[in-house]
Formats: structure tokens, C-alpha cells, sequence
RNA sequence: GUGGGUGUAGUCAAGGGGUUAAGACACAGGAUUGUGAUUCCUGCAUGCGUGGGUUCAAAUCCCAUCACCCACC
């Protein structure tokens, strides 16, 4: 069956909502963040660790799971979850980012996108259908659609073209779609048009996907002008279908999604900063490597319940750090991977007690930066 | 004691008469949003062992001196 959307309750003082995902392999409690996990692995974490601090679906990705170690052996495998021993959800990215974040490695044609592999150079094409055979071979249970998120200032006249064609994919995605378990989420664009973006995604709801994607935001905006955005598109959407806000992850921006009405969020965000020595807390970021924590004998964050926090020091975390200790990358991510699901519980609390904006002062009061 | 060599930042060093003394590591900050694990950006020697001298000009040439290294006594 395709994944459903349970609508719990709404915020009485904003578009927030409280919802559930019913799918294959379980249900997700919604709002949600979704730990990414790109080459089948969250970085430094296994999945039991990921399970204890409650996450409940992680993200992986077509383009570089297609690349290596090709999308046939882990079909022969048994698929990406037992390939990599997670047995709950898993919802994996198109590729789509990667034709953008690639840059000058590309060329985009009606067809497709062409582009050569980032680990040795190779001529690769990547069409629609393509990217829904990779992922039908990889068993994710949500899919996304190969769109063309257009990069950051882009003309009208581009971004136009672009979601067009993106939209003319979507339809070529869901001819191309055998996995009848597999949900294929589409991606409303539209750059900061909000025309544009109503464009968009009239024709991708015409298309009744079983969950909808906003994509091209964080890309280079202000924050500003992506809440903006955000503040106009998510009302497009149905109400009975799961939304998700593509590539989001730092606190101020999920706090901002779910007022606006943001169900799933995904983001590199927690793990790539972990790995690079900085940490989210209640009390902002701490910059572990930063020479005052030096003889700092308290936990990361003196409020967090998580196994870094309750066992470790800062003074260790930064020694771990400055000697290249690849324990120092395990404890941080850990750590921040926890903050934000942890966080996105919390949210979850308010919402069922209708106070996410007393909840959101509260957090911010203390979390000063973003 | 004799001969030879080397002294440039916390470390390893480039520069062998001519503007503000390369670079690397370390150190100190910052960045990071549909992944880059070991990434990116910024800062960091008014001074070249010490003291004299030559010269318009010395890290660079000369003398002395000190330290360390190697060889031989």
C-alpha cells in the first residue's frame, strides 16, 4: 500500500499540525525530522544507535547509491533495508539535488540530466525513469521524483522553464513506477515566484501524488524570503497528504516549517556540522574545538538526556577533536541527530497540548543562536 | 683540540645583496541546510642564533662569538 496521512489535530494560532504517516514498515509521528543517510549509512552512526534516540525514518540517495554501488547489487542484496540493516522507513532523494549541486559536471536536456560521476568521471544519464527503476530496485518506501531544483538568484523566465519540465517529468516518474509498495512524492517549484510556485503545483496536484515535496528552498535565500515562500506554497497543498520541506535543518527553520505547516524535514545539517566540531544545544552552538572549553568538565548541554551528553565532557569531546579521534565525530553527531529529533518530539508535545507557540518562545528564550 | 656542517614562527622549512620574509603543520576564530567523514574561509615573524662591520640597501657578504650536529684526535 502507499504511505497515508493521519491528521491528528491543527494549532489553533498557526497552519501547524500534528499528524501521522501510516506506512509500510510502520508509523511516523509527524512533524518529523528524517536523518539523512546518503550512501546508506548515516555517518558514524548504526542503526541501533539511531533507533535509540528515536528516529523513525532516515533519508538515502539514488544518485550516489547508483553510482556505487549500483542500485542491481543492492537489489540482489535484498534490498537498501536489509542491505544496510534498517528495517524501518526510508525515503530516498531522486538525484534530483545532485543535478544541481553538481554544477558544472552536467547538462540538463529534455530527456534528462548527463553529468559525470564524481568518483571517476564516467558518462552518466539520469532520466525520470531511470531514477524511479533505481529506486524501485532499492525498495525505498517513499520515492521522489527526478525534478531540476533551479539554483539561487534565477531568472523568471528560467525558473519557469525548469519546473515545467519538471512537472513534464513527474508525469514521466509515475508512468516509469512498477514498485506498487513504493510512494512517490512529487516536488512543487518555483523558485521565490509565488506564481510560479502555485503553477507548479496545481499541475503536480492533478498528478495526485501520495505526498508532496517543496524543493528549491535553502539554496542560497535568506531565511527571510524562504518563511516567505513557505508562507504561501504550503497552503497549495492538500490537506490529506504529507508535506515535506526538502533540505531544512537548522532549528530556527524547522520551528518556521512547522508554523507554516511543514509535516517532514530532512537535512545534512545535524551530522555534517557534528563531524565538523560544532554542536546544537539548548543554549545555541558550541564550537567544540573553540580554545574556552579547553578544561570544561560539563556535557555538551547541560539539559540533554543523550548518551554523549550523559557520559562525556566538553574537555574530552575537543580533545577527541584536536587529536582527530574519529570517536569525536560518533559522539557530536549522535549528539545533534538527538537534539533535533528530540526537539521535533517536543514540538510534537505542544502541539498535542496546543501551545507550539508558547513552546517556540520557550526554546528560543534560551537558544540564541541558529 | 682539529676539520666540516647547520642556526629563519611552537615545529618542518623556502629564500644565497634590492618593494610589505614563500609554503606546510600546529595554534586561534568563522562557515556548513534534498552530505564533502577526515572540507572550506580568515588570522598568525617590524623580524631570519648573538654582537660588530661592508654597502645607498644585509636573512642573504665579511669578522667575532654562542649553540647544536657529524667526522677525526
Amino acid at each position: 500500500m502507499l504511505v497515508k496521512y493521519e491528521l491528528l489535530k491543527e494549532c489553533s494560532d498557526t497552519k501547524a499540525r500534528l499528524g501521522k504517516l501510516h506506512t509500510n514498515r510502520g508509523v511516523i509521528n509527524t512533524p518529523i525530522f528524517m536523518p539523512v543517510g546518503t550512501q546508506a549509512t548515516v555517518k558514524t552512526m548504526t542503526p541501533e544507535e539511531l533507533k535509540e534516540i528515536n528516529a523513525e525514518i532516515i533519508l538515502s540517495n539514488t544518485y550516489h547509491l547508483f553510482l556505487r554501488p549500483g542500485h542491481g547489487l543492492i537489489e540482489k542484496a535484498g534490498g537498501l533495508h536489509k542491505f544496510m540493516n534498517w528495517d524501518r522507513p526510508i525515503l530516498t532523494d531522486s538525484g534530483g539535488f545532485q543535478v544541481f549541486s553538481l554544477g558544472k559536471l552536467r547538462k540538463l536536456s529534455e530527456e534528462g540530466a548527463t553529468f559525470n560521476s564524481h568518483i571517476d568521471g564516467s558518462k552518466q544519464e539520469l532520466t525520470p525513469e531511470k531514477a524511479v527503476e533505481i529506486q524501485n530496485a532499492l525498495d525505498s518506501d517513499i520515492a521522489m521524483v527526478l525534478d531540476e531544483c533551479p539554483p539561487y538568484p534565477a531568472s523568471r523566465e528560467y525558473v519557469q522553464n525548469s519546473l515545467q519540465r519538471t512537472t513534464r517529468w513527474a508525469k514521466r516518474c509515475i508512468e516509469a513506477n512498477k514498485n506498487p509498495n513504493q510512494s512517490l512524492f512529487g516536488i512543487v517549484q518555483g523558485g521565490m515566484y509565488r506564481d510560479l510556485r502555485e503553477e507548479s503545483a496545481k499541475e503536480l496536484l492533478e498528478l495526485d501524488f501520495p505526498g508532496y515535496a517543496i524543493g528549491g528552498l535553502s539554496v542560497g535565500e535568506t531565511k527571510e524570503l524562504m518563511y516567505e515562500v513557505l508562507e504561501y506554497t504550503v497552503p497549495l497543498l492538500p490537506k490529506d497528504k504529507p508535506r515535506y520541506l526538502m533540505g531544512v535543518g537548522s532549528p530556527d527553520a524547522l520551528f518556521e516549517g512547522v508554523e507554516k505547516g511543514i509535516d517532514m524535514f530532512d537535512c545534512v545539517h545535524p551530522t555534517r556540522i557534528g563531524r565538523n566540531g560544532t554542536a546544537m544545544t539548548t543554549f545555541g552552538t558550541v564550537n567544540i574545538k573553540n580554545a574556552k572549553y579547553k578544561e570544561d568538565f560539563d556535557p555538551l548541554d547541560l539539559e540533554c538526556s543523550c548518551y554523549t551528553c550523559k557520559n562525556y565532557t566538553k574537555a574530552y569531546l575537543r580533545h577527541l577533536f584536536k587529536a582527530s579521534e574519529i570517536l569525536g565525530l560518533r559522539l557530536m553527531t549522535y549528539h545533534n541527530v538527538h537534539f533535533l529529533i528530540n526537539t521535533m518530539k517536543n514540538i510534537r508535545e505542544s502541539l498535542t497540548e496546543d501551545r507550539f507557540l508558547a513552546y517556540k518562545k520557550e526554546f528560543f528564550e534560551k537558544y540564541d543562536r541558529t
